[in-house]
DNA sequence: ATGCCTGCAAACGATTTGCAGCACA
DNA sequence: TGTGCTGCAAATCGTTTGCAGGCAT
């Protein structure tokens, strides 16, 4: 199941902010407010550019923090590299569009069970797991089965 | 089901380095040998402490082209740091444990079918997943229960 | 001689740290 | 007043690249 809803809202991320006692600093709603607008997936330097005035180290302190409250998640790249995104509540997994970059949030954890039940019969005690997906999105797909051969 | 073998041997990875073409110099083989003796997972920095004579570049160059041909595979570990480590032959996964840091190959991959499945319910191609799992291993269970009886 | 392969060192991109100043509790 | 937070710049980390030389074919 794909969902695209239920992101965090500056506001109820600024509670969570509150409520950990972080100082609500302009430079700190500046990343926050360009870390909720970005599209998709982003790096640290996609937040730079939309936050000219905030200092690089403000950035990745902030997006660190965020990480800690689990306001953005990592996600791993075909190539390897990681990004941010803003993170679907709860376990999750991220589907991954080759074609067109998009990364979309999985809710149900396809895993899970199946895990669990390995790890029994292994004598092992699994504690997370991470679970990337890639492939090709509906869009793309039909882009590529139908519409524009000489593709943008 | 976890394996720990069907490694690749120095020899079979030698026969396989020429069948692609490249020059079995000493160097490579410096780096080849240093890779295959890794207890288990490993980065670059491993590999240049056992054979400090090889340029950092040479090595960095030999891990790369042992990746594309899947002698070496990246682990993603815990942190977000990607480590390599002698592949197991096939597609498979890998189970960290976050005690004692081991590595071991998970061969049977648990998540294909269902992927497949989701796949396919939600209009998507899926190509290819990556899937990591944390937890504790076996002895690592095992100490803990055994030493500590308060628990922790 | 022609290329592949090398080590070195510099370049590189991403992230972190040290620091002095500032603002708010 | 003290501590949290800031921007800046330098430092750091892991990796890549440019380059001139060397060696195998």
């Amino acid at each position: 199941m794909i969902l695209s809803i239920t992101m965090s809202t500056l506001q109820s991320v600024i509670r969570i902010l509150e409520s950990r006692g972080y100082r609500l600093t302009p430079s700190r709603l500046a990343v926050l407010a360009a870390v909720l607008g970005q599209k998709g997936h982003f790096v640290a330097e996609d937040v730079l550019r939309v936050c000219p005035a905030v200092g690089r180290a403000t950035v990745f302190r902030a997006l660190k923090d965020l990480a800690d409250m689990d306001i953005v998640c990592r996600v791993l790249m075909d190539n390897g590299n990681l990004h941010y995104k803003v993170s679907a509540p709860g376990h999750h997994h991220h589907f991954v569009c080759l074609a067109c970059g998009k990364v979309e949030d999985i809710e149900s954890c396809i895993a899970s069970d199946l895990i669990e039940s390995e790890a029994k019969k292994a004598g092992y005690e699994f504690e997370g797991h991470w679970l990337e997906l890639y492939g090709r999105c509906a869009s793309c797909r039909m882009e590529k089965a139908g519409l524009s051969p000489g593709g943008a």
